[in-house]
DNA sequence: GCTCCTTATTTTCCGCTGTCAATGAAAGAA
DNA sequence: TTCTTTCATTGACAGCGGAAAATAAGGAGC
């Protein structure tokens, strides 16, 4: 993350402090006994971390009447102020800008769109930065500070240095981004992945909270994915790191875009999708909409093609659940309009292929509209925003088994 | 782990110490100064971890005449005593038991097999008992007690509890391994799967010392991979993990026997390459070293069937390394054998599916003597004395982003 | 209204850890 | 011998988090 000005930073200093702050923050309003069996720790350690945050507005109490005990004194419960702070959240695609205004909470209060009319980085930056002027502006209506600008792109980025080391789609390479952009805005930038960014979202506001192990998996443009091992979405030794799309289910399959036969992404994304319905029926169709429209309408060839590809995106599900083991997989993204189509091949490829134990996970799907990726995006400034300081566990010294 | 007696424990009660000693125990002598940079700590810490260390005999200290600085005082190394406990790690196979005493530093110093007559659980528990009480005998000879006792089995472990969920392979289902065993020789056992167990000896003892991601891979009997990420050994929710062994390479190819087609194991296990090479030659070669033979004599159709098995492996490592980007991975197993045969082909074939940045991976080959097997038990018993105590990082509590 | 019981939260005390800064130690160099 | 350099140790100290005792806030029984 970058932060050129010195902003006033979150006030969580202990490692505890900020797990507790997380805890609350995923799970909603919480007493503070239910924090400390959460998070671990006493419940003298919550009372003591609590109060700074309170006192700084980022929590705040409330006293709840349903959840009284049948006995005793009542719990006083404690939730985030979402109104404390606002992020920015922007994702780049190919030709559109997407920029959300959420709190803290991460809940969208303002969405924009900006058409992009080139995709050199400064062409981006200059519409990203026009972008997030606009939504200062409705930041300043609510008077609250902004703390945070969060970048999602697709390709291998890397977080920490916040640099886009190659995006094939934008055509870049090792474009410093978080740097550019914290320059340009005058905000901490805190630059991700674009399917990691959403996986950071589901981790602590949506299906992924308290899980240690899980996988989301995007249907859509391509098919991407991100994981959580251990806790820790996975961001690979140099960048890369949930290339579902790129599992071969085929080697006798269509050539992908990355050179090799049959990858998931040759399947089953969109413009595959496309592809084959047109070669299966003749018809011109002109978009993914289109083509789900004809397998609705029960043309055979159409539905064969969905079912390829419910079968490739099942197996591919298979394959992390084998290597992974994960509590559970999210399936999501634009395609999951067309969800009807090949849910159940999804289902039936991951049982058949799907080994021992890992057939027990749990298959979850969950609507994508496209903010979302850009609310990922906000989910990594949160992220950075409350590990500002030296929160950070086992910075320095090398990784310990 | 299950420690029934009450056995001396490790005397590394802070999280620090016990961090500071496996440092000390993967990276060899070190100075204290050294150790203080990798473990991310003082040197004021390091100095008074290692003291209680020191008497209580688990380190000792040696002078270097070789790594003198050039000017100023001399750097005394600091390593571990291997002498100071010993080990001993079990590996169960389908018709033997292979055992092995080792020092603290995970050093093998007597090898043990013994027939296994049958697979139920009493069978195989009598004749490891058996071979525990025959090494036990040898650590008396040299005076030294033994410390723990490591069991590796193919198949779903849950290590935590000591328990073996399902082995396919001894037709197990939830044997309290640890608990049985412990009560059986009155050492602390710790159980976990096989292929995990050599993973950790990697990780502390091997090629995976120092990386936070890296994948182990063996090639024989069966096809296996264990994986660490973020550090630490990869589980899986349900037990199942890296079952690269069923990565599907070819839903055309030969059926496995988990039911599908074109496994990776049903394609390059040594009993698949047997069949292949039966199939391609007519010859009926009695086992893997014999289809070696015939397709190092340079017959068509037994190296044409290396070349295929070189690149379902190779694509099952691209598929771990686009989904992980692990740092290094560590090819190992009876199959490296016939290397030679295959090695350039696991090579193309990673090289051709692995996507951008995740060809960057570190390819290793390992020999592994069948004895490894026992050692990564043994390693998995260190790993417990070790940690023996409050170690745990985050007990209790849910696991944090 | 008063007392007792139960559960939640806070306070107080305390030990422990690890850092900082200063000091000691052990060379070689001047 | 004295200085310089590097490694190691010590003492003072601050902060964290746990345990247990104390306090708070109800409801129930009388």
């Amino acid at each position: 993350m970058s932060s050129p000005s010195a902003v006033e930073s979150f006030p969580a200093h202990t490692s505890a402090a900020s797990q507790i702050f997380t805890t609350v923050l995923s799970r909603g309003p919480l007493t503070r006994l239910e924090v400390a069996r959460r998070a671990g720790l006493s419940a003298a350690a919550v009372t003591r971390a609590v109060r700074p945050l309170i006192e700084a507005g980022y929590l705040v109490e409330d006293v709840d009447e349903d959840a009284r005990p049948a006995l005793g004194r009542p719990a006083n419960l404690v939730r985030v102020d979402g109104g404390r702070a606002l992020f920015i959240g922007v994702k780049v695609t190919g030709d559109t800008i997407i920029g959300v205004l959420t709190d803290l909470c991460c809940r969208i209060l303002v969405a924009r769109h900006l058409p992009l009319p080139a995709r050199a980085p400064e062409a981006v930056l200059g519409t990203a930065a026009e972008l997030v002027r606009e939504l200062l502006i409705e930041a300043d209506g609510l008077g609250v500070r902004v703390a945070g600008l969060g970048m999602a792109v697709s390709g291998e980025v890397d977080r920490a240095e916040g640099v886009v080391r190659y995006s094939p789609f934008l055509e870049w390479r090792d474009v410093p981004l978080a740097e550019l952009a914290a320059m340009t805005t005058g905000l901490p930038v805190t630059v991700d992945n674009d399917v990691r960014a959403l996986t950071v979202a589901e981790q602590w506001f949506g299906a992924g909270v308290g899980l240690s192990g899980f996988a989301v998996v995007t249907v859509g443009a391509g098919i991407g994915c991100g994981l959580v091992v251990h806790g820790r979405v996975v961001a690979g030794a140099h960048g890369v790191a949930g290339e579902i799309g790129h599992v071969t289910v085929d080697p006798a399959g269509p050539r992908c875009h990355c050179g090799n036969r049959g990858c998931v992404e040759a399947i089953a994304s969109d413009d595959a999708i496309v592809r084959q319905v047109r070669a299966a029926t003749g018809v011109q169709v002109a978009d993914a909409v289109a083509a789900a429209g004809l397998a609705h309408d029960g043309v055979g060839g159409a539905r064969q093609v969905y079912t390829r590809a419910g079968d490739a995106i099942g197996r591919g599900i298979a394959t992390v659940a084998n290597l992974l083991g994960p509590e559970r997989v999210i399936i999501s993204g634009e395609g999951l309009a067309a969800y009807d189509l090949f849910a159940d091949h999804i289902r039936a490829a991951f049982a058949a292929a799907a080994f021992g134990s890992a057939a027990r996970c749990d298959i979850q799907t969950r609507p994508l509209p496209f903010d979302e990726w850009a609310r990922g995006a906000a989910a990594t400034a949160i992220q950075s925003f409350i590990r500002s300081d030296a929160n950070q566990r086992g910075r320095g010294g090398e990784q310990q088994p």
